[in-house]
DNA sequence: CCATAATAGTTTCATTTGAAACTAAATCAA
DNA sequence: TTGATTTAGTTTCAAATGAAACTATTATGG
């Protein structure tokens, strides 16, 4: 029977949390150049799109895309004045609350909407495929699992 | 038997590259929390420390930091610097090549890594205690997995 | 009502970052 | 040698970021 483990020493290689920034921080980088290069967008920008284009008969406002997207209301405050100088989208103050504008992608916007996500989604679905079929099941769980107790951790649980 | 699929639509809430990127910000920020609350340390900081910790009677260069830590040696030079000026290491030039330098801990950086690193480790040990044991288990494999593919789909293979 | 607070979003300003240019030292090639 | 290249690391300067202050509007409590 196994005695005690060795108590681990840190040692990045092998370590959750730094493997994990790698990790994402390649995936991201990898996506990102399909609509840097091709668009000129950031990834700020191209998360508010990509959240507009979802319901793109439905406008939100910039509080929502907060919400939505985990960004601050200055980081997209920002991302929504670069995307109206793009003329990607159109706003428009609400009648009732004229603090709130609903913003929501032009035909343009859509355009380059249509043609990012489906790239983006094929470049997950290339990663996904390389896994196993039990490896890409789990991996679905893991996250979720990691987030909520990350979440919970970073919450002071 | 299934037919095919319907196409994929992007959601961000479901879409694995963002999903890893709020999780390793999550982590990421719980645990800088740990040594920029205590210590005044940034990400950078501390991942140079981490390194040198290690193995801390083998002094590196910043290339050699740069190498482990993936960090640009724009980063790594700034790091070093504040490392420097809080004490926490000390830099001897090359006799053989006085282009370069060995740094290394000094004692008041072996002291504080003495009391982060174990406290980092427990981090990681409290996440990962709340996977099972079959979800842990494949947990490295996968990101071992994804990371190899996604250098290779970032380097256009 | 009116004063106070809350909300939506923007701007300001100081700090951080990143790319490119730069310095200094070592190596290479003729 | 010595002139050209490479390597190690730093500095500069413009752009990105973030926190806090700010504007404009709506909601609320007395």
């Amino acid at each position: 029977m196994a005695g005690p483990t060795a108590p681990r020493r840190l040692d990045l290689e092998t370590y959750l949390p730094y493997r994990l920034s790698i990790l994402s921080n390649t995936v991201s980088g990898a996506i990102a150049a399909i609509y840097e290069e091709r668009h000129g967008l950031s990834v700020a920008d191209w998360r508010l799109m990509a959240v507009l284009g979802m319901d793109p008969d439905r406008p939100l406002t910039q509080t929502a895309l907060c919400a939505r997207t985990r960004m601050d209301k200055v980081q997209v405050s920002r991302a929504v004045k670069r995307l109206l100088d793009f003329g990607h989208i159109a706003r428009e103050v609400d009648a009732a609350d004229r603090r709130r504008a609903h913003l929501r992608l032009t035909t343009g916007g859509r355009s380059v909407y249509g043609e990012v996500a489906p790239a983006t989604l094929e470049w997950e679905r290339e990663l996904l495929s390389r896994l196993t079929p039990a490896e890409a099941a789990i991996l679905d769980t893991i996250i979720a699992r990691l987030q909520q107790v990350a979440d919970e951790m970073a919450a002071g649980s």
